[in-house]
RNA sequence: GCGCCCGUAGCUCAGUUGGAUAGAGCAUCGGUUUCCUAAACCGGAGGUCGCAGGUUCAAUUCCUGCCGGGCGCGCCA
């Protein structure tokens, strides 16, 4: 949807004696351009006037034509059966937009409705001691998209990465260490051996179930303050963040703020003593929990009965730490839907407590990464690194541009690294974006490599080649341009997709939701494409006026591109 | 058993708060390059929108019940 939507519903509005915001909402796009650009159902005002739909549309048509002076951006307003329907003038909608986009240029499409609010995004978040694996993609590109997002919308989002490097999976590790530990190879092979000695872990514990006991106890040891437990566990930390370090490096991906788990170790007591305090507390077979007093929620468990936290507990910890850092609009945890039970028992405990904000509390969920050849499981060391996936997308993109260098007579590009990396890791992220959030994705290598149709690499290309124009041009971009020769339907749509960005920003804001992002700018570079293609549509030819014009359409397509790939955390090569 | 999520073309998915002939990509078939980058474009074929009821002038969209899949349901995170 775009500005002139409102545009429309404004002219309505007196028309039919609603008010603008009403109207706005049953308006939509006929099915085909030829159509119109925009529509307004009749059907509900027919019911209230006991007339029929067509009578009142074409009673509507007339009077909005008549209150139209002519020159704006609306114009043909007609009744089709039971509409009215309404075209986009498309000189008017160029002449507005599009020296707009040149002005604006990173911004534009951006808006300020937040206001500045803040919102923590508590993404990735990977558990210490685990490799980073393909199943970690999802948060760790969702949260990114959503932080981007969040700022182009005017909210100053802080990324949160809360890293899972406390509990009784230390326990387990500590308690392999006695048997095998060997902190040579801890150095030399990093989180790789850290997954051998987990694998290691569950393998004895088929014959050694008392393991769990052993593990449970050691962790009571670490969080007792134990200082050998302390040293390995930092050891282990270490080799764990400088792989994760890495990953985000090949992602681009920079965190506000990173805090373990074990940050809130000290933070945890209070929120115990206050739900003591409250008398929420109830000891249950040596453990302690919190009645929910709601039966789908069950009871929410915040002690073991060795009297060690659990993760409940220390998420209730941050969330106090958090407001009280932050006093935020909403704060999104963008974790696995398997958790939609763990943040609603979470909420809950909050308003028990009287925390007035526990509705700004928002589970972002997402659905699952699943695989079809095998079931993966890293327990058993089966897992699929994040950076062997990221390696290869780069590596295919290297030979693809190599291949089509020498097929079209052309060098390769100076940045050829940059190129092929940018291009290896945008079609990575968006095939994990452009779907929306809560399905569940099977990984296939296939999809993941793959660069045609939609896909990153296209939206990518689709930039490339604009900016390829701008340099055979030869000359300076410019607003000053007669827009009376971008009024055909093509260019108007193509428009109409761009103006559409920040649209598409806000309502994927509003439903934490980048592949509304990605479906707008899929659009925006399908019409584009399409004009591209045309052989009597040539952005540059002899007629200087008639080349600039075109120049500057495209280069607000570009600029869209930029801006709405920027913000999914994609970056653009500038030639491929 | 209970709760949450999902079910749309062979495959992967859109479908903007119910509205006009349900749209894309991949795969498939056919076409487009004296070159503004074919990682593209155009066209063909392909759908009882899981099933059955209900509400409504109108249901892929809302409600109920089934069926199918996923996830979760106290001492993991």
């Amino acid at each position: 949807m775009t500005r002139y939507a409102r545009t429309f519903a404004a002219l309505l509005a007196p028309v039919v004696g609603k008010p603008v915001e009403e109207v706005l909402s049953g308006i939509g796009k006929p099915p085909k351009p030829e159509l119109g650009h925009f529509a307004y159902a009749c059907f509900p005002l027919a019911k209230e006037r006991k007339t029929a739909p067509p009578k009142i549309a074409a009673e509507i048509a007339e009077a909005v034509a008549a209150s139209m002076d002519g020159g704006g951006a609306l114009r043909d307003v007609k009744a089709v059966g039971p509409y009215v329907n309404v075209f986009v003038d498309g000189r008017t909608a160029a002449r507005e937009i599009l020296p707009d986009a040149l002005t604006r240029g990173a911004d534009f499409g951006c808006s300020q409705q937040g206001g500045g609010a803040a919102v923590p995004v508590d993404f990735s978040s990977p558990n210490i001691a685990k490799p980073f694996g393909i199943h970690h993609l999802r948060s760790t590109v969702i949260g990114h998209a959503l932080v981007r997002m969040l700022a182009a919308a005017g909210y100053r989002p802080i990324g949160i990465n809360h890293i899972g490097d406390w509990g009784t999976q230390f326990g387990q590790l500590l308690a392999i260490w006695e048997m095998e530990g060997d902190e040579e190879r801890l150095r030399s092979e990093g989180i790789h051996y850290l997954l051998e000695l987990y694998v290691d872990f569950n393998k004895r514990l088929e014959d050694q179930p008392e393991l769990r006991d052993v593990a449970r106890e050691r962790f009571r040891r670490l969080e007792s303050g134990d200082a050998e437990c302390r040293r390995l566990w930092s050891l282990f930390r270490e080799a764990s963040l400088a792989e994760f370090n890495r990953v985000y490096a090949l992602l681009g991906i920079a965190f506000d703020d990173t805090k373990g788990e074990s940050f809130y170790e000290d933070l945890m007591a209070p929120v115990l003593e206050e739900l003591a305090a409250k008398d929420l507390l109830r000891e249950s077979e040596d453990a302690t929990l919190v009645e929910l007093g709601d039966e789908d929620l069950g009871t929410a468990l915040v002690k073991k009965r060795d009297g060690s936290t659990l993760y409940l507990t220390r998420d209730l910890a941050a969330a106090d730490y958090r407001w009280r850092t932050y006093h935020f609009d909403r704060a999104l945890y963008v974790v696995g839907g398997a958790q939609s039970l763990h943040f609603a028992q979470m909420k809950r405990v909050l308003e028990l407590l009287g925390r007035e904000w526990h509705e700004r509390v928002i589970h972002t969920p997402f659905g699952m990464m699943r695989f079809t050849d095998r079931k993966m499981s890293t327990r058993k060391g089966d897992i699929i690194y994040l950076e062997e996936v990221l390696e290869r997308a780069v590596e295919l993109a290297r030979e693809t541009i190599e291949a089509g260098t020498r097929d079209k007579d052309r060098g390769l590009p100076d940045d050829l690294d940059t190129c092929a990396h940018r291009i290896g890791v945008g079609a990575v992220v968006f095939n994990d974006l452009k779907n929306r959030r809560v399905r569940d994705v099977t990984f296939n290598w296939d999809d993941v490599l793959n660069f045609e149709g939609e896909t990153g690499p296209y939206l990518q290309y689709t930039a490339a080649r604009i900016a390829s124009m701008g340099d055979k041009l030869g000359r300076p971009i410019t607003a000053q341009v007669d827009f009376a020769t971008l009024d055909g339907p093509g260019e108007t749509q193509l428009l109409l997709a761009i103006d559409g960005l920040e649209a598409a920003l806000l309502r994927g804001v509003e439903a934490s939701e980048p592949s509304y992002v990605a479906d707008q700018l899929l659009e925006i570079a399908q019409r584009f494409s399409t004009l591209y293609a045309r052989r009597d549509w040539k952005v540059i030819s002899a007629d200087d006026g008639l080349s600039d014009a075109r120049m500057l359409l495209a280069t607000a397509t570009r600029q869209a591109l930029l801006n709405g790939l920027g913000w999914l955390g994609i970056e653009v090569p500038d030639r491929m």
